[in-house]
DNA sequence: TACGGGGATGTAATCGGTTTCATCTGTGAT
DNA sequence: ATCACAGATGAAACCGATTACATCCCCGTA
């Protein structure tokens, strides 16, 4: 079997306690007995049991993150930026994906024993206006939240500032003379959909003789159902001269069906994506996207978590990246 | 504070064991009495603590993950695949991630106390032919090997017949007509790479003044590396009529190379990958690839995983699933 | 010299379960 | 009636750490 504390300290000549102590609270131990610990400890390769650990100090080194998906990459990015800072704190992550639906999402938050956690990052895109907040208030554990959900009170949340990049794109299209606009959305059930659709409506305004919008409804997340929607408008008797899709991968799929019907993009129409996936710069035509940071978002929340761990007390000011425009081929 | 088994006990007028047993060994107690303790159970919903229960079992409801990175789709996927099948079990998924860097992917294993896993799922493809038989086999819980190691006596492992993929791929070209291939694969340190190498050399023959092979290679994974690589095969003053990308990230980089030289692909170039991520149907042209099953795989390593975890002492049947070659646009 | 106090260490309780072993009860065989 | 035995349950040990509390020793001070 392994190596426990009592072998230790049998082998120092000591109690388990001091032990213990030498490991956690090295002022309390005279340093030369530490020393001796310390010195037979590394020559048994000893290493503290991490779940009596756990157990007896009611402190784990796991933290749970919700997540829709991994194969959808903003996501897969999200998790990346996560690992990273909380491995550099010895802290592991439990991934729980729940399939961006709602129940599921919220079962999977039930699913793993908060005992086991130290605490949650949560983007859950799921949640709905009604029922996110009663979650995680039911919640016995620190959660940040992580994109895709509106600041709720009393919870640390990250994100980008999508809604800003969106009104600037809106208003560069009306700008540069496009009056009749495509909108590729996801469902309008997703809290980070309808956030996007209002800083759109914001900033095109009220319907008008003079601008056009056609709205399709597609797939969050799905190129298969971004290439349907860009086919639905391209077969409009007069097509929209720019389709903003509310993110990358609808986007590719309806460049992917401009190519297919033979619509030059941008010559005669024009495509714009969000998120700014690696991907994005090497579709053909390269894509026009919003890119928002959200490798580092993921880093972000983590560190979030971090300090609302070491003091859960202080009250969380809400972190919100700046994404910027990415002019590529696809929308000069 | 929560509840625990001694309040139920109490509740029920039975003792503690009594309680364990209800739930762990139901045949060990009496129908009525177990029913009203189910009952207590249910009203004061109570759930044992995990870590407890995990300390005094040695079993914990935890698997590990060690991948390279989750921004590769493939990864991604496979990580999907295992987390689908884990968690019809109860289990939950710990990524650790290794960047794919050697030494790096050793710390990762390490770094996670195997006291606190089931079982670990690896698809660590930085290990290198020297030293992954030693790490695999200093390890003391199960452990399933996926996609990109060779077969390691005595570890389960699964992954897909990449070499078969590879070896019809090159025939194919081959009667296709083509005599000059280019070749854009990741760094040959990688064992996946090595051995599609080996398989596209098995079926190319030896050099011959009839059929030319030159080579580029590239970052494993990176869209940009892939475009360089293409760059570099297209400026020859005679470039090869069809490319062999190892992976459909470096194809898509390559198809992105020649849009951007105005080389019409399958027109003046042919290009493949491997893989078939979803972006590989969506491109323009898109991508002629062969079909690795990765999210099966995922879940095919858990299943695996589950089965060794069942009947630890049964030898291990690797499990090789097919891949299929996906014709589309970019090489017909 | 006696006493108070702080520092180092040890003893044992504790975290919340599981499980071994002992006890008790009731049943069937002798 | 007695005994063996099986089934249900309880008491207590155990998993492997942490930590509250007790103890001991030494020093400075009255």
């Amino acid at each position: 079997m392994s190596i426990k504390i009592r072998d230790i300290a049998r082998a120092a000549g000591v109690s388990t306690a001091t032990v213990s102590r030498a490991l956690n609270q090295p002022h309390l131990v005279q340093p030369e007995t530490r020393k001796r610990i310390l010195a037979v400890i590394e020559e048994a390769h000893y290493v503290p049991n991490p779940l009596a650990k756990a157990l007896s100090t009611g402190q784990t080194n796991l933290v749970g993150m919700v997540l829709p998906t991994l194969t959808n990459p903003v996501f897969a990015q999200m998790a990346e930026g996560c690992q990273q800072v909380l491995g550099l704190h010895q802290l592991n992550l439990v991934t729980l994906m729940g399939q961006r639906d709602n129940q599921n999402e919220l079962d999977v938050l039930r699913s793993m024993d908060q005992r086991q956690l130290k605490g949650f990052i949560i983007s859950g895109s799921a949640f709905t206006m009604d029922n996110y907040r009663e979650i995680l208030d039911s919640l016995q554990i620190p959660a940040v939240i992580m994109e895709n959900l509106p600041e709720p009170a009393g919870h640390p949340c990250v994100y980008c500032d999508d809604s800003q990049g969106f009104r600037n794109l809106a208003r560069r299209l009306l700008e540069a003379g496009h009056r009749h606009l495509g909108i590729i959305s996801g469902q309008p059930g997703f809290l980070d959909t309808r956030r996007r659709l209002a800083a759109l409506d914001q900033e095109l305004g009220p319907e008008s003789t003079d601008i056009r919008v056609t709205r399709e409804t597609a797939t969050y997340g799905s190129l298969e159902s971004g290439r349907r929607a860009m086919e639905r408008l391209l077969q409009l008797s007069s097509p929209p001269t720019a389709v903003i899709c509310l993110n990358d991968l609808l986007a590719l799929g309806a460049l992917r069906a401009a190519w297919e019907m033979n619509v030059s993009v941008p010559g005669q129409v024009c495509v714009t994506g969000y998120d700014d996936i690696p991907m994005a710069a090497y579709s053909s035509p390269a894509l026009t996207t919003i890119h928002a940071p959200n490798l580092e978002l993921g880093r972000q929340a983590a560190r979030m978590l971090l300090k609302r761990l070491e003091t859960p007390t202080e009250s969380p000011e809400p972190v919100i990246l700046p994404v910027e425009l990415m002019v590529r081929q696809s929308c000069l």
